[in-house]
DNA sequence: GGTTCCCTACTCGGATAGAGTCTGTCCGAGTGTGCCAGG
DNA sequence: CCTGGCACACTCGGACAGACTCTATCCGAGTAGGGAACC
């Protein structure tokens, strides 16, 4: 089980265009450069928050990605669901109902959800929980200046080289 | 991302070796018969449970697997890593030191973990927090009795039939 | 009858295929821009 | 000089291969138990 390396590259492409993006559009092509990764496959990814509503895409020349809200309003977890999807880390395949003694059980035995199910599930609500109460804004926040500088930089290269 | 089945299956084997299992080891292949599972393939899940150091198993006839610990002192965490590995959850790329402007940059910029990786381990702690915080024994108190009841006949009655 | 040996059957353990998902790539549909011709 | 139309180039969007992990399977090494032969 490991995180999809997609969510990466859209938490960074938000924290991006929450820094450099003003009402003009970002080409992902141009997203792609600064981190130097594969700009089809990230364009996959932006496609996903696109369709998540986290972001706004602009088609044709001088277009490209814009965020949808502001930063303080998109938390890690909107990225995390958009990329990953919507589904949850634990899917209980109730194996407990399987076996050749369950069907003799009565149905009110499985009315509530296994222990099982249920400690997973607690756990990944404190996962959502803690990925919920972070904000892009918040982690754009806690960025050093010169980091931000650094990008701010790096994007206006890249946009006076026709990239 | 998708825990893998086989922690379902793990859970559910030691929680019914909490039950079941005295001084005897359980063969492999009954636990498989109780869930109707792949017998091979649960065998691989025992496996890295004894490995980790969850249960301990005995070869040739009369053999089988049994929890190494009391079950209070195996937490859900425990078999989760086990079947999982070790590996984290989000495994930072460290994409913000690539592109074309990054080699330019402080090395000092870098020496802190970026905000994306730090949020999304506070979340992960917070998921093997509680999965830390329950225990086999905490599931296995919380079943009801017709429940544990059914498992113990049904048990009984594969290990009368040579399972 | 007791003891020793051997043989069988059963168990775990690791090495070996198949399926599903993640990563990466390609091409087509649609659109805004800039240019050019005409008035 | 201004306006309308048009061709172009650039963008996103979805359909298409390759790689890796998860699922499932098979066979071999090792061991405890039971039975037979022997003393």
């Amino acid at each position: 089980m490991r995180t999809s390396e997609g969510v990466e590259w859209g938490l960074h492409c938000c924290l991006t265009l929450a820094w450099v993006g003003g009402a003009d559009p970002v080409p992902s092509a141009r997203l792609a450069a600064m981190f130097e990764l594969s700009p089809t496959y990230l364009n996959k990814v932006l496609q996903r928050l696109t369709r998540a509503g986290l972001l706004t895409s602009a088609p044709g020349p001088r277009g490209g990605v814009r965020l949808a809200r502001a930063p303080e309003r998109i938390t890690v977890m909107d990225v995390v669901a958009a990329v990953e999807g919507p589904d949850p880390l634990f899917s209980c395949a109730e194996i407990r109902q399987r076996g050749a003694g369950a069907e003799g059980a009565a149905v009110r035995e499985f009315a509530r959800p296994c222990g099982v199910s249920t400690a997973m599930r607690r756990a990944e609500l404190a996962w959502r929980r803690e990925l919920s109460a972070q904000t892009v804004a918040d982690l754009a926040a806690g960025t050093p200046a010169a980091s931000v500088a650094r990008i701010r930089a790096n994007y206006a290269r890249l946009a006076g080289s026709s990239v």
